[in-house]
DNA sequence: GGCATATAGTTGTTTATGCAACTAACCAAA
DNA sequence: TTTGGTTAGTTGCATAAACAACTATATGCC
């Protein structure tokens, strides 16, 4: 049997990605606490625009690993919430170019070092080492299936 | 600076769960390849009930770490499709055991056989010394968290 | 026994996801 | 320049999630 190194009734927790909801669940629950009053996954998009403002739809699907339905849907949200604005694209009019409104720029430094406080949260205990490795692990199996 | 020996920005992926997502999806479009017409939320109760059949809905709660709404409905689903049926526990009427049928429990060979597929391709070219680190990181994680 | 409290499960509402089908705009080849 | 294929984004529909509020049953203490 190929590939079967593994003890397989163990692993199932990887596909059911509770260490992930648990980051996701404590993460939402810390922006409450502060309140900041949004989603996890409107953070998700946050983020990537907070690193790069104006990125397409396209490229926040790319970068957030979700479909364009949603995306579609999370960047409505964002509008009506005002942290973000569409803007046709100048050279392709297909495109759409998101950027944020100086509220949802404001949001920035609060919202990361929550987010920041966060990992540190969900991390302690755990060797540098073997995060590395884990992250390693995890990227690998992305890639092997994105 | 405390616990703070790892670079954040390549750890939001963590976060996001990117992996464990792909793997959802993977497993999703497998059982749909083999016509094995249910969710892989559904697999995750399943899969439980198939270790051990008769939990109650709590127990699905902590098995699969939901929330019990989200197990009242995923039920609700799964009864649909005639895969278990809720029995009143006789010692205690606040509780609904959940049984799988005998269509639910002709499921479970071909099912598994496709989520070890899934997992196999998953973790294709990581080394079992790797598999088992990250697999202790997601866990202290989750402990961290939960 | 009776009352307070805890536990098991359900329902309502909002948000998000996945897939398929669709429109609009772009591009390249005849 | 028209036609056919590709890319960007939206809409519809079904499923699922998180949170709060609710009902019903059980338990423990007086």
């Amino acid at each position: 049997m190929p590939n079967n190194q593994f003890k397989k009734g163990e692993l199932y927790s990887f596909m059911t990605g509770k260490a992930s909801t648990a980051i996701a669940r404590r993460l939402q629950k810390n922006l409450k606490q502060h309140n900041i009053e949004i989603t996890v996954e409107q953070w998700s998009v946050l983020y990537h625009l907070w690193k790069n403002d104006g990125l397409s739809q396209q490229d926040l699907c790319n970068a957030t690993f979700r479909d364009k339905p949603s995306i579609t849907r999370l960047v409505d949200n964002l509008e009506k919430l005002k942290l973000v604005k569409r803007v046709a694209s100048k050279s392709d009019r297909r495109i759409n170019q998101v950027f944020l409104t100086e509220y949802g720029k404001q949001l920035e430094d609060e919202t990361m070092n929550v987010a920041n406080t966060t990992l540190n949260e969900a991390l302690t205990g755990v060797p540098s080492d073997k995060i590395d490795i884990c992250k390693e692990v995890l990227q690998i199996v992305y890639d092997n299936l994105k």
